[in-house]
DNA sequence: CCGCGGGCCTGAGAGC
DNA sequence: TGCTCTCAGGCCCGCG
């Protein structure tokens, strides 16, 4: 599911009942995610406070009192649902807590402030990991993630150096998460439409001489820039199961303009194309032949 | 090193 | 209705 929008929107939904507060009772229903869970997770998270809840690319990264990092991906199919304190029912009510769980709710973390955190993903691509902080730097899941498209550090400038010399198409790049980190198949697509790129010209053509970047490179960082932004302002995309973490849908999905959109006509102004599919790497690609140079 | 395809899983939807 | 097939918002790994 869930791309830098959608994993920003959770984490959001998360930060009011997991900031500040400790973990009472963890329960782990299911640990075989992507990779297993340590034998010793919840007692690990157990009786620890929740520093402070960030995120690298589409991780949420939750800094805890014991010095370790719990990293949680959401993988393909993951979500977070959250029950806030305040929220719950009859206390005691033991069969309606219990029918609460849904299938697929692999990890509930029930935290002091009284809410409840509950992880769901059907196809288990999510994980979950502790890594003591002082060897973050470390983490080969993190190690290699390229800047942060919304932090100071990315521009047409670093863009367009990560893309020189690349064989690869644009479309292939900018899914790469070394080169930018947190963009996945939708935002590929609606940034390569925004800035009126194809997604089947090669990267390295973003850059001039030693990398330098050429006008394509600034449009595209501004398009990437623009459409994560947007895509935050709106709680993301809810194609099938994304939701924001209290049940709400996110409303991005209503301001595509090529995404799962084979056959309609293409939303710029003035152009009479119409948006086609094709494969790339695998994966669908949705763009305006007409005007995507 | 680089780029691509396979595979990991389950579920939804289309077509028959 | 029910079966089979394809596809899905990610990412690690191995191959050529």
């Amino acid at each position: 599911m869930p791309e830098l929008p959608e994993v920003e929107t959770v984490r959001r939904g998360l930060a009011p009942v997991m900031e500040g507060a400790r973990f009472e009772k963890v329960e782990a229903r299911r640990g075989d995610l992507r990779w297993p869970l340590p034998k010793d997770f919840v007692a690990r998270l157990e009786g620890q406070t929740v520093t402070g809840l960030g995120r690298r690319a589409k991780y949420i990264l939750a800094d805890l009192s014991s010095g370790e990092v719990l990293l949680m991906h959401l993988g393909m199919s993951g979500s977070f649902r959250v029950r806030m304190a305040g929220d719950e029912k009859t206390p005691g009510d033991f069969h309606h807590e219990r029918s609460k769980l849904a299938a697929h709710d692999h990890i509930v973390f029930h935290m002091s402030s009284g809410g409840v955190a509950t992880f769901n993903d059907p196809r288990r691509f999510g994980c979950m990991k502790l890594i003591p902080r002082a060897r973050l730097d470390e983490e080969p899941l993190l190690r290699a993630l390229g800047p942060e498209p919304l932090g100071n550090a990315f521009n047409a400038a670093i863009l367009a150096r990560a893309c020189a010399g690349k064989k690869a198409s644009l479309k292939a790049a900018l899914s790469d998460q070394k080169i930018v980190a947190g963009l996945g198949n939708i935002y590929v697509c609606e940034a390569l439409s925004r800035a009126h790129l194809s997604p089947r010209r090669k990267a390295s053509t973003i850059a001039g001489r030693h990398g330098a970047p050429n006008e394509r490179a600034e449009h595209l960082a501004q398009a990437i820039r623009d459409v994560l932004t947007d895509a935050i302002k709106a709680g993301g995309s809810s194609l099938r199961d994304h939701r924001q973490t209290d049940g709400e849908l996110g409303y991005f999905q209503h301001s595509f303009r090529v995404y799962d959109r084979e056959g309609a006509p293409c939303p710029t102004k003035g152009c009479k194309g119409r948006i086609r599919r094709i494969v790339q790497t695998g994966r669908s690609t949705f763009y305006c032949p007409l005007c995507q140079k």
